[in-house]
DNA sequence: GTCTATATAATGATAGAC
DNA sequence: GTCTATCATTATATAGAC
């Protein structure tokens, strides 16, 4: 596996990971990836065998992503209060995907779940990793005992505001939710 | 049109309704719905020449069904804030299929706005149905100036716990939120 | 590594006998 | 109203030339 063909295997499921995300996977075809790659159909079968091998890719991608962000805010934020706050902050910076296609991590996992996919469970592990972070910063602002109950909240009140957002294509919705949000993080 | 033709279409919708939510719109295909009805994939088209046209009809019931949902519950609740409470007890009486599927209304909205589906629009007026009412209950209990707000923000509390139960298939997190709920509605 | 076929199954949809 | 047969299209997937 020299250089290019890494980058064209990265090419692929970035491709797959956006074509999921704004289509959904079902509705997403070989076909959709390829002509977004601007590879032949053909020689797509040489980096990936089966349609579930590039989910399994796109998953162990969006987890890795996840995990990098995370990290990236541990850095930034040394209180873990905002970094509380800087979660809520993503449904701000991204309303416009959001207004769009929902969340992304929402939504797949709802996709996997009703086609009872086997993957359900790798898409689901999205959630546990945001989830476990956000149980250390409950418990680092003196909710240790609560951290469980809270995290699972916070993360169940952007998944709503997300999917209001979206159904309703109302941005003001998501700006008014956030600013209550904050305030309940600031409050607790 | 008889009897036996309208009963075997509305044996169609029913089917189709069940399935669009269990398996998602674009994953059932007329071959399942003909089958969970036990007709041959050919009679299906006297009644329905597209699926489009199904999910039509089944957009349609589906809100005819939330209409005449909230119809009884405004005979059997005199007060507004009672009211209210049993929206959110819809969380709990539908535990086992959201725990499943999640919720039909929400699902189905995400799924046709990421298939940019001309439908959209009509999934989008199951929530409007159930805002507009709400809004009236939020009134009801003095809060006429925040209603529009207020009900917004149930309907996404609710979608976020339908969705978190189901992606972890945790019904005692949704038990503790329905609790949750009915108490902040208490203290309105 | 990349391409052009091509196999195979399933899909939405139609025609026409009964 | 119901069925069988069939069509056109698209999907996933493979074989093999280059």
């Amino acid at each position: 596996m020299g250089e290019k063909g890494e980058t064209n295997r990265q090419r692929i499921v970035q491709a797959a990971d956006d074509l999921f995300y704004q289509k959904g996977y079902e509705a997403t075809s070989f076909s959709d990836i390829a002509e977004a790659v601007g590879i032949a159909r053909g020689n797509f079968y040489y980096y990936f065998k089966t349609k579930n091998d590039i989910l399994v890719a796109v998953l162990q991608k969006r987890r890795d992503d996840i995990r990098a962000m995370l990290d990236e805010w541990d850095k930034e934020y040394p209180e873990p209060r905002a970094r509380l706050k800087r979660y809520i902050l993503i449904l701000v910076k991204s309303q416009s995907e959001i207004e769009n296609f929902g969340c992304p991590v929402g939504s797949l996992c709802t996709e996997l779940n009703k086609l009872r996919h086997a993957l359900h469970g790798e898409a689901t592990e999205m959630f546990e990793i945001f989830r476990l972070w956000l149980e250390k910063q409950f418990a680092g602002i003196g909710h240790k005992k609560d951290a469980h109950k809270l995290a699972l909240r916070l993360m169940a009140r952007c998944q709503g505001v997300s999917l209001i957002t979206s159904a309703y294509s109302d941005v003001d919705f998501l700006h008014r939710e956030v600013e209550e949000l904050q305030q309940w993080i600031e409050g607790l």
